[in-house]
Order: structure tokens, then sequence, then C-alpha cells
DNA sequence: CGAGTTCAATACGGCACCGTATGGAAAAAC
DNA sequence: GTTTTTCCATACGGTGCCGTATTGAACTCG
């Protein structure tokens, strides 16, 4: 038959398949991807490093656009949810949770090379783009709310917010450049400025 | 003979030159950048934008490599003294020249696309990286300089400063994905909170 | 054990691009 | 007006990658 890409195999969690999964591949372009942009996101590199030839990759995938849309929709559903519900499962106060979000989204190590190779990503993929929007939306809608529970009024919450999540970009696009990470003290100091009266 | 490179025509600035120069590759290389990242900056494809074959090209430049090259050098010069020196020119007062420094590099409409084309590419390239250090340094040198000089201590002004051009990186990145630029409120209200004693 | 299913190897045609080699036309220098 | 220089066209070999087609090995299940 020529049905394919049916793909439920792995046995067990724990033990190492034999033989590849689609998660396989997932993992590898991710790596690719934040090493080498998008455009290091290529079958037959991928094979190689995977020890492997393309014959595995067109099983499990319709083709290349195929892949690189599977990563989309990964880094959608984590890119948000995830960190949010973690925030709101660690602390209580809103004030406590902005400093919480702030040094979760800031230090975790792999976030600054994903981030930014999805970004580049997006200044050149239309479909890319509507991704960014949303989660972008997300996220500062998130911080504008714990601004305004922290007592900042609307109008200056919605601005705030704004501008954490955009230093929060370039503290992204920085560190992916291998630029030192910017220091605590310094959120810290941004964050304390935003939240005053 | 076989020296080619030597480019010193370009008969008289004013006369169109039916026949192209460097510059004109130059230009067209630094369209194609902005719009499709690193990558898409490709010989042939900019020789049929530009009506001519590869031929042309190769009579200007070494290789690709060097008009990559040519492209650093020309936005790294560009990119940092000329901006200081309009700021520096056309205010006094230090507060001043911080509102209209960010004005300036925010308003201008095509700096977005150049920015975040040249940061990608320093993911990418190590080489990039040195310069996207240096001009960074030197950008932030001069923001911590105007807020020392509105009166903000050394130690704050050096993570006000970091913050202030965390957000503007931001801001690129983020106009660059075809996003609403961030309005002048917002941002006077950044710049207000990190003036303040 | 034989048949179907799952995953991978091999081999192929095709495209886009790089860089080189060589020749030609038009302008500049003599 | 011939020679030289400047700039571009044409043609070529080479590479890296995409996607398809076909075959084959290993595991599963009857």
């Amino acid at each position: 038959m020529e049905k394919r890409r049916t793909s439920k195999s792995s046995s067990k969690p724990g033990a190492q398949p034999k033989t590849l999964g689609a998660e396989a591949w997932l993992s590898e372009a991710w790596r690719a991807l934040s090493e080498l942009g998008v455009e290091g996101v290529r079958v037959e590199p991928l094979a190689a490093r995977l020890g492997v030839t393309k014959g595995s990759f067109y099983w499990h995938f319709e083709d290349r656009a195929a892949l690189l849309g599977a990563l989309l929709d990964d880094w959608e559903q984590r890119a948000t949810a995830a960190v949010i519900r973690a925030v709101d499962e660690r602390c209580e106060s809103p004030r406590e949770r902005l400093f919480a979000l702030i040094r979760m989204t800031t230090g975790a190590p792999e976030a600054p090379d994903v981030e930014h190779a999805v970004r580049a990503w997006g200044a050149l993929d239309p479909a890319v783009r509507k991704r960014l929007h949303r989660v972008d939306a997300r996220r500062e809608a998130y911080v504008q709310a714990l601004l305004v529970a922290v007592g900042v009024d609307e109008a200056r919450a919605a601005m705030r917010a704004r501008a954490l999540y955009l230093a929060l970009i370039g503290e992204y696009t920085r560190v992916a450049h291998g630029g030192a990470p910017t220091d605590r003290a310094t959120w810290d100091e941004l964050v304390q400025r935003m939240i005053e009266r």
C-alpha cells in the first residue's frame, strides 16, 4: 500500500528504539534550526547526523515543508502555556510572579537560540509571522495582567508590558549572538521601575 | 592582464552610469539581505534583478564572501557614527538627546529590517558576531553616557542603558515581522522611567 | 513458517547556485 | 585608428539539496 506516516512505534519510553521515530527527526531539526536557522534545516544533512539516509525521512514526513510545520506546532504549544503554568503554580502574589517570570524566561539556557531562530524565520515566512503574533500577544497580555494586578493602571500597564516584553526579545537576540546574559540586578531594576505606581 | 576589481568608474555623481558599479550590487544586496536574510543574498538572483549576468559580479567582487564582507563594512560604518552625530548636532541637553535618539532610531522606516537581518546573520556567523558586539557596546555606552549626564548614577545608568537598548533591539525584531511599531507614548514612558532619579 | 507491516538503503532525475574560463563590445588611452 | 582597459555575456563543470521509485531487512502477527 502507499499509506505511510502512521508512526506509533517507539516500543516504550525508556528503551531507546533502535529504529527512528518522527521525534528523533524533530529534535535534530530543532538543533539545526537554533544553530543554523531555517535554511540550515535540510533533509540530507539531518539524515547524515542521525546516521541514516533520506529514505527514513520521507517515510515519516511528507516533505521538508511538513517538518518545518511540525517544528512550528511544537514551538507554539510549548512557548506560552508551559511557562505561564509554571509561574502560576510556583508563586502566589502577582509581584512575585513577575519577578519569577523574568527569571525563568531569562534563565532558560537554550531558550534564546530557539526563540531567536523562530523570529529570524518569521522575518522570511508569513505563515510563521502569524504564529509569532499570536504568541507575542498572549505573552504580552499575561505580563500586562500581572502589572494590573500589582496596581498599575490599565493604560500604563499596557505600555510597560510592551516595554518589558521588548526588552525580553532583545535579550534573547543578544544572548543568541553569544552575548553575556544580562544580570539579574539589571532585570530587577527594570521590573522594579515598571512596577512602581 | 588578470587584474580586476579596480573600479573607479562612475562618470560623475548625478549621471546614471549605463554600466554597473560595485555600489549597484551592494544596494541590491542590501535589499536581498533585509528581505530574505543572508541566505537570500545569492549571486545569480541578484544578477537577474539587476538585469545582468554573473559575469558582471565576478568582475567587481572576488566571490560571494567578498560581497557579504562589504555589506558588513558598510553597516558598521553607518550604524553608529551617523546616528550619534545627528543626535549631537540636533540637540543640546542630554535629556532632549535621549528622547531624540529614541525617536530617530524607532522612527527610521527601513532600519528594523536591516538591523534584524544583520542580527539574524550574526547568529550564524562568528565574524558578524564580533562586529555586532562592537556596535552594541558603542551604542550602549552612548546611552549610558546620556543617562549619567541626566543625573543617574553610574551603576544605575549602566543597567538602564542596557534595558533601553534591549528594548530597542526587541522593537527592531518586532517591526521586522510586520508588527505595528510601538507608539511614542510607550517609548516616552519607558525613557521617563529610566531617567528618574 | 509465510505474509504483511515498518523503517531504511540505494539509485535516480532535476534544480539552483557557485566559481571559472573565455570571448566580445564599447569606451578610454595612446 | 589602433591598442588597452573596462565591463559584461556565454558556456561549462561541480556541488548540495529535493523529492521519487524501488528494493530490502527486520519485526509482527496470523
